[in-house]
RNA sequence: GGAGAGGUUCCCGAGCGGCCAAAGGGAACAGACUGUAAAUCUGUCGUCAAAGACUUCGGAGGUUCGAAUCCUCCCCUCUCCA
């Protein structure tokens, strides 16, 4: 899922990410309480109807804003002060609030409000923090009854620690969630906690509803976490590093902005197809991007989601063909590396 | 012709006897970025056989233990007045 924080998938129209097959996008529920406030998202005819897009749409719930913005909130049990990011002033979040405001937008799939813990956290930290997670879903889960028509993701949390993972997934599912969403991951930890906990949780989990495994991430995190049974990611990776030089291929990572493909009239990756690679070269890319054309930005965005959505579709057909682990094979080494210096 | 200001490391620009290879900014170069406070942030940025040495602050001399900083002459810019 192209993520798109503030009802803009950055620098890309709804009519390209159609072009590179986006089939659902990302809101975020306080960034959108902020501005533009979501009754009058909700009078535009919703998000949907806000920003043109007839796709479905999934909002976070602001509980990752509740650790990213950690400076400036306070946490209870009945929910969270924050203080405005962006004019100081204070708002009180509750799971009820949360529910209203992405009842307001009108997304396809929302989330339920959780507390997300910082890495490294202590392990009574997380437990306390995931005894709220869980009480606030409940709570979000009352809330939400009346407007099913949006599918309403549980969270699971507990850090880095195996049991009160399982504990976390155990209490969601009593609560009957119509899928279920990882948390806390890709936060600081070291990788091989984040597998050891996707794999652990791939044999708890119901199989017949969708896991989510929020925020992550790279391209070889996701082939490594589709093997441990997520089928839903969201990450702002390819579109952020787009918007700085730097971009995604099946060869590896390529920082367009380099010096090195000054004179390089080779497109971005040769074998993509992608707008962005049919018709512009390295050269020309790097060049919008010294000196700081919008252009540039765009085009790297476009090529970057095009090959993470091309990425997961490869996954889907891997797996429908039943060969998924030599699939991953053959590409896994490849999406890590960085391409110093590779003219095509 | 008269009066004045100034020439600093790629650029702009501070420094005006030692703590100066020389502030700061820009450019350049390299990189980071994982439910977006992000068109942001970090590092490098005279040379080298490199915890040291060497060469730099328009040029040439000089004063001094020591000069980008003081003195002399020269070269060159710019402003104002004729």
């Amino acid at each position: 899922m192209p993520v798109g924080t503030l009802a803009t998938v950055k620098t890309l129209s709804p009519a390209e990410l159609r072009d590179i097959q986006a089939q659902i996008i990302l809101g975020n529920t306080y960034h959108l309480y902020l501005r533009p406030g979501h009754e009058l998202v909700r009078r535009a005819g919703g998000l949907h109807g806000f920003m043109s897009w007839d796709r479905p749409i999934l909002t976070d719930s602001g509980g990752f804003q509740v650790m990213s913005l950690s400076g400036l909130r306070k946490i209870t049990p009945d929910g969270v002060r924050f203080q405005s990011h962006i004019d100081g002033s204070y708002h009180f979040f509750t799971p009820e609030k949360v529910i209203e405001i992405e009842n307001a937008l009108g997304a396809d799939i929302i989330m339920a409000f959780d507390e997300c813990p910082p890495y490294p956290a202590t392990r009574a930290y997380v437990e306390n923090s995931l005894k709220t997670t869980l009480e606030w879903a409940k709570r979000c889960r009352d809330a939400h009854r009346e407007t099913d028509r949006q599918a309403l993701f549980g969270i699971v949390q507990g850090g880095v620690y195996d049991d009160l993972r399982v504990r976390s997934a155990e209490e969601l599912m009593k609560m009957d969630f119509p899928g279920y969403s990882i948390g806390g991951l890709a936060v600081g930890e070291d990788k091989k906690d984040m597998f050891r906990i996707t794999d652990l949780l791939n044999d708890i989990l119901p199989k017949n509803k969708p896991r989510y495994l929020m925020g992550v991430g790279t391209p070889l995190d996701l082939l490594k976490n589709i093997r441990n049974g997520v089928d839903m990611f969201d990450c702002v990776m390819p579109t952020r590093n787009a918007r700085k030089g730097s971009l995604f291929t099946w060869k590896g990572k390529l920082i367009v902005k380099a010096a090195r493909y000054k004179e390089d009239f080779s497109p971005v990756d040769p074998d993509c197809d992608c707008y962005t690679c049919r018709n512009f070269s390295r050269a020309y890319l790097r060049h919008l991007f010294s000196v700081d054309e919008l252009l540039g930005m765009r085009l790297a965005t476009i090529h970057s989601l095009h090959f993470y959505l091309e990425l997961v579709g490869a996954c889907r057909k891997a797996i429908i063909e039943d060969r998924y682990e030599e699939f991953f094979n053959e590409h896994a080494e490849n999406l890590d590396r960085l391409i110093d210096n590779d003219t095509g």
